[in-house]
RNA sequence: GUGGGAGUAGCUCAGUUGGCAGAGCACAGGAUUGUGGCUCCUGUGGUCGCGGGUUCAAAUCCCGUCUUCCACCCCA
């Protein structure tokens, strides 16, 4: 039998009720924050991503679904919701529109990662991206969004945690001063750690070894070593947040793994073990430089993505209550033309209508009317059909009434 | 990419020292004439993930492979 590729699965009716109420109520925040909304190729160029993301990231390096294209262009699955939306912005001139745009995506994603709970090949993320602004009162509002989204979904058990990660400028002070730091406890580092502490020490910071996070605790912080510009941005945002009462921790360990991000950085994680080690439900930040690598011109950005499948873990099961209108039984052979036309003009006004192309027994008609959750059922036997009638029966108070067809066909 | 657990009916799972493939739920039909839900009766449904091997005999033991789950790496 054919399956579905390894780490990638259907959505099936019977879920497909939780996915639209997330689409539905993001896209009502996101109408209440003025964004709007942009759908791009889930195919783009390679070099996309590998500029875009960064060359040496473990997503560009090891994660993409990489293919030749017949003229031998590199095309890649997009891994990611940036890099493709930053694109759009610049090959559409998207800036020459507004000073600022703000723009969200709902989406598949591919990543060749081994799955595992909350991991998937193919993913779902929804996300947004607010171009033109410098402003702390940008990340601001983006962290208000993801709150509001959090809250119409009614989400709980969550932490919101807020980081800075400097620039360009600060940001190499800071590692030189991580690596001095770390390098003193070099023997008590895991094996990782020890190889990070070269190429990436800001990752010793979010290692999960229980020996790590111990020297991790007493390392040097971020906000000492930035600079003025990154720092004021930075307590600007908090006074933000601060002010329009939204809860949030700020973690110095929030270093996030694509190259991109500047300044601000930030995560939701749900900590409640629901979902296992893969605990990340959304996550973003700053990136100042991104628009300006992919050749368009300088224009600062801050965005984030939500994991949707992780999301909907943290769902409370919301009332999957399905039903329809009628459900229409012939009681014998002579009656289905009949019970055809009655269905087609009910459906013709804009009610749910089924009709059993089984034409089994009335009991069996009856069960799957109860079954499909049907309000009404109409039936028409011998008798009605010589009078013009139907008997129309309330399936909740089972009270029944007789109809005049020429009404309902009316 | 690395390490570990699991795979038997649509679903959740039993299956003893290797000896005829099972249950509950779901689905279908029925319980005196044309009325659903509750109850009762009956029935359909399996290449025991797939491929090799050992054996008189394999769901059961061995090897490989795929899928899935858990963790690492990393990320949403």
């Amino acid at each position: 039998m054919l399956k579905t590729i390894a780490g990638m699965k259907d959505i099936l009716p019977s879920e497909i009720s939780q996915w639209h109420y997330v689409e539905k109520i993001c896209m009502e925040v996101f109408k209440n924050f003025n964004y709007k909304e942009i759908r791009t190729p889930i195919l783009e160029m390679t070099a996309l991503f590998k500029r875009g993301v960064g060359e040496t990231t473990d997503i560009v390096e090891k994660e993409m679904y990489t293919f030749e294209d017949r003229d031998k262009t590199s095309l890649s699955l997009r891994p990611e919701g940036t890099a493709p939306v930053v694109r759009a912005y610049i090959q559409n001139k998207l800036f020459n529109d507004q000073p600022v745009t703000k723009l969200y995506y709902m989406g598949e994603m591919y990543r060749h990662e081994r799955p595992q709970k909350g991991r998937y090949r193919a993913f779902h993320q929804i996300g947004a991206e607010y171009f033109g602004a410098t402003s702390p009162l940008a990340d601001a509002e983006i962290i208000s969004l993801i709150s509001e989204i959090l809250n119409r979904l009614d989400i709980k058990s969550y932490v919101f945690y807020i980081n800075t990660i400097g620039c360009q400028e600060c940001r190499p002070k800071y590692k030189e001063a991580l690596k001095n730091y770390f390098s003193n406890h070099f023997d008590n580092l895991c094996e990782h750690c020890q190889k990070r502490l070269d190429t990436n020490p800001l990752r010793v910071l979010d290692c999960k070894n229980s020996k790590c996070k111990e020297i991790a605790e007493s390392s040097p912080i971020i906000i000492d070593y930035v600079c003025d510009t990154c720092k004021t941005h930075h307590e600007e945002l908090i006074k933000l947040v601060d002010f329009i009462k939204i809860p949030y921790k700020i973690d110095y360990r929030i270093v996030r793994g694509l190259d991109y991000y500047v300044r601000t950085t930030f995560e939701v994680k749900e900590e409640g073990g629901i979902l296992g080690a893969q605990n990340t439900i959304l996550g973003g930040g700053r990136y100042n430089g991104l628009v300006s690598q992919l050749d368009g011109p300088e224009t600062e950005a801050i965005g984030f993505a939500i994991g949707v499948e992780r999301l909907l873990y943290l769902l409370e099961n919301i009332s999957n209550s399905e039903y329809i209108d009628y459900v229409v039984i012939p009681l014998g052979k002579e009656q289905i033309d009949m019970a055809f036309k009655i269905a087609t003009s009910l459906r013709i006004k804009g009610f749910s209508v089924d009709i059993d192309p089984r034409s089994g027994s009335l009991k069996s008609q009856m069960r799957w009317a109860n079954k499909l959750g049907a309000k009404s059922v109409i039936l028409i036997g011998e008798n009605e059909l010589k009078n013009s009638s139907y008997i129309e029966k309330n399936m909740e108070t089972s009270e029944q009434k007789v109809c005049s067809i020429n009404d309902v066909l009316n």
